[in-house]
DNA sequence: AAATAATGTTAGATTAGCCTAACATAATTA
DNA sequence: TAATTATGTTAGGCTAATCTAACATTATTT
């Protein structure tokens, strides 16, 4: 059994890693993404090599082990249930969903998730459009860019959030924006960088750095727009 | 905010004074509840009192503060939200609720704990016919008696069961007893205090421990069946 | 290649929650 | 009421997970 501890080494790291598309996360960035100091990391990384989950060397990065990998997609599997589960049958918004899964992630029982799954039809992406890790870890992975990255005068239609601050999604929420939505980048200011885009018919003005934080895919390459990113080779 | 293991102090305190129907409660008693040792209970009292949550003199019972019960019938009442979650939407069995439930119980968000039971159609009592509290810590009790009461010859309804033990809820089971189910005291062994029971027109033979360890209501004696105990007078 | 900055490691301290073993008080029984 | 049993308390120790502060290594820049 895991503690709830060890679980969130092993999910940040799975995170980490699956974002950078890399198998090898260093310490500082690890102690970030948990709010810990570097020598906190240090203390669990010495336990998490015992028991198998990481491999790494003395001033070298950390690698999640096969296992680790598998246990930190379960992880990352329950959090984004029960985050489809909050918004999908408890009416909660897209800025409370993070905290509450949070906790409930570290229920341990293969039944509940297995049946939630069920409850929910089988979802493929939670309600911030990231997927969901299948039992084997494999993570489908949309083919997309951030917003940012957008030529002007093309259009696209959001499928993810990066960020997941509450600041970040109500500035989104408050924009009017919702999943699949149809984006069109208008005009960008040299200047400062703003940009201009259309929703719904409507122009609004963005930062540079929100834009940063919204995936997209763009209209004329649909086709190739997802493929299974096995994170872990498993079976 | 309270810890997990304040939060399962608390409840155990709750729910034994519930129990007993007395406001105090013993530190063996407490940590058999808890599957501790005694000194351990100690160590901990001395945090909840210095929080409030309980009052305690040296070498005499220890007794919830209003504060304390709020708390505790809090935790009991997200517990038996849970349970009746899972019963009903999840289809978990009788067995299966308790150790699930125990885990969700201690997940904080009030907005969580309204929607599901909202989503439940704000029920009253748990899988186990055990009551669920209500946001000021009241229980509803019923007026009921243990099966082993029952002169032989009546009828009764099953209301609730006593024990949690899955050894014991599976045994129910396979007697096919569900709650609210008809069962008429057929005949007692005198030599081995065995009892016959006639349930959906066939007869069992039980045990007296499994009787104690189910609570019914006479069918005569309907119309008093359900009063409000006040264990908390808040507001 | 030396200086600087970034990153990783270690030692030693702290807190929560539990334990055992010894001891103190209260309750029960002879 | 004295002896016994049950119950409650204390001291001292352990482990998990964190911290700070000092130090070591690696990477980057000049």
């Amino acid at each position: 059994m895991l503690t709830f501890t060890e679980e969130n080494y092993l999910k940040a790291l799975f995170q980490l890693s699956a974002e950078k598309g890399i198998d090898q996360v260093g310490t500082t960035e690890l102690a970030q993404h948990l709010n810990l100091k570097p020598a906190s990391i240090n203390d669990m990384l010495k336990k998490l090599k015992e028991k198998n989950f990481v491999e790494t060397e003395r001033y070298s990065k950390i690698t999640l082990t096969d296992e680790g990998k598998r246990r930190g997609a379960e992880i990352m599997r329950r959090n984004r249930i029960w985050e489809t589960f909050l918004y999908d049958k408890l009416d909660f918004t897209w800025d409370e969903v993070q905290e509450v899964a949070e906790q409930l992630e570290h229920v341990s029982s293969k039944k509940l998730i297995d049946k939630l799954y069920d409850l929910l039809e089988s979802p493929e992406f939670d309600p911030h459009g990231n997927p969901i890790p299948d039992l084997n870890g494999n993570l489908k992975v949309q083919f997309r860019k951030t917003l940012a990255e957008v030529e002007t005068g093309q259009s696209c239609k959001m499928v993810a959030v990066k960020e997941s601050s509450n600041s970040f999604l109500q500035c989104v929420m408050n924009l009017g924006l919702v999943l699949n939505n149809k984006i069109t980048v208008v005009r960008r200011q040299e200047f400062d960088d703003l940009l201009d885009i259309e929703i719904n018919g409507r122009i609004h003005t963005v930062s540079q750095k929100l834009a940063q934080n919204i995936y997209v895919l763009c209209l004329n390459c649909q086709k190739e727009s997802t493929c299974i990113k096995h994170l872990c080779n498993l079976n």
